[in-house]
DNA sequence: GTCCAACCATACGGTCCCGTATGGAGGTTG
DNA sequence: CAACCTCCATACGGGACCGTATGGTTGGAC
């Protein structure tokens, strides 16, 4: 590491966000973070108020990197049906920013969790249905389509991290198909009434 | 609660849980659960040999409700298309054993609950899988399509307990219509190619 | 009734973590 | 250089929980 002796409080937000990936939300503990940054607890409480506080500015981060950051690196993408492919075949092969999201859902029940999911959760549907509503779907035809799309999204995150195995070898293909689907097939059987057109 | 003294092994394992469900894993505490049975650590030192002890036995308990017993409940339905969409439309409506599925996946770094859930996600996928063959998929679509449903299943479920507002309002007829596209609608572009050559 | 085994209550020491109190070390300013 | 402000080390008390030790209670065998 670095022999800078003085910690900033970003250096502490990120040393939680760190723990956070490792061992969920217990991990965000103020003396094994001061024993692995090389400092005491002196340090910490200097900067934060208590440990409450290094918890919310460790998921404060890990929100802005999980939606707005994402969002912004599809802008780069013309077109929403470019975007929704890039988005699904991109944010499948992302690592740490999942394995701390799995680690928040166990963790949902704290007062200072559930919203920060919520408002990712929310976020990521809003955002894919937008897209589809770009590409032509009704809002709720859109909305049907997203909420299918960012499920299959995170059960096959869950899958990939707890029985990797049972997936098979060619996922890209798979969930790259899984998105012509949803693009370009209409439903068999619309949940929609029949006298709504376009 | 029940006056009766004596407490056995099962009474242990159940409000163990219980427990799970209410607090995940860091709530199957030896102290907490035994104040909340109106008993002490006396009683539960005679019947296991120390905490992790008492986390297997409530995890064993969970995996053999959240497999077993929900294939066994299937096999009243007739034929492999009738199990499929009985089991989606049911395993979707179940409340308690998805908080702890949830509260799991947060600390599936702990040496007991990994294989658990790993078992429990290839048995789901490896059941799925033999329905969809028994449709009459090839195995490898067969496995795609389990993958897709299963994946389906288990991101809903994490958009139900995490953004329910997220979720647009007729679930089980979007549920429905996804299955439908599952069985019935042949993959657009399907991964596998048709000489094989890998 | 006696006795024994099953079962439980209580007390204790140990660990890990939180938060506070207090006294520095080190650079900065006048 | 002296006062000062920033930042950190150390020490302390407290709480929650684990696991052990030990004695007490209860119910059935005989």
């Amino acid at each position: 590491m670095d022999m800078t002796q003085r910690l900033s409080a970003e250096d502490w937000a990120d040393a939680a966000l760190d723990a956070l990936g490792r061992g969920g939300l217990p991990a965000i503990a103020v003396e094994p973070i001061a024993a692995r940054l090389g400092t005491t607890k002196g340090s910490f409480y200097w900067h934060f108020r208590n440990r409450d506080a290094l918890i919310e500015a460790a998921l404060h981060r890990w929100e802005e990197r999980g939606t707005s950051q994402v969002i912004e690196a599809l802008k780069a993408e013309e077109g929403p049906e470019a975007k929704l492919r890039k988005l699904f075949t991109t944010v499948i092969a992302f690592g740490l920013s999942h394995r701390i999201e799995l680690s928040l859902l166990g963790s949902r029940d704290h007062p200072a969790v559930g919203p920060v999911l919520q408002r990712v959760a929310e976020r990521r549907v809003t955002y894919v249905r937008e897209l589809f509503e770009e590409v032509g779907f009704t809002p709720e035809e859109a909305h049907h389509r997203a909420t299918l799309g960012v499920s299959i999204y995170l059960g096959h995150t869950q899958l990939a991290h707890t029985a990797r195995a049972a997936l098979p070898e060619n996922v890209d293909a798979l969930i790259t198909s899984a998105i012509d689907a949803l693009l370009t097939a209409p439903t068999p059987a619309p949940p929609t009434p029949p006298t709504s057109p376009t």
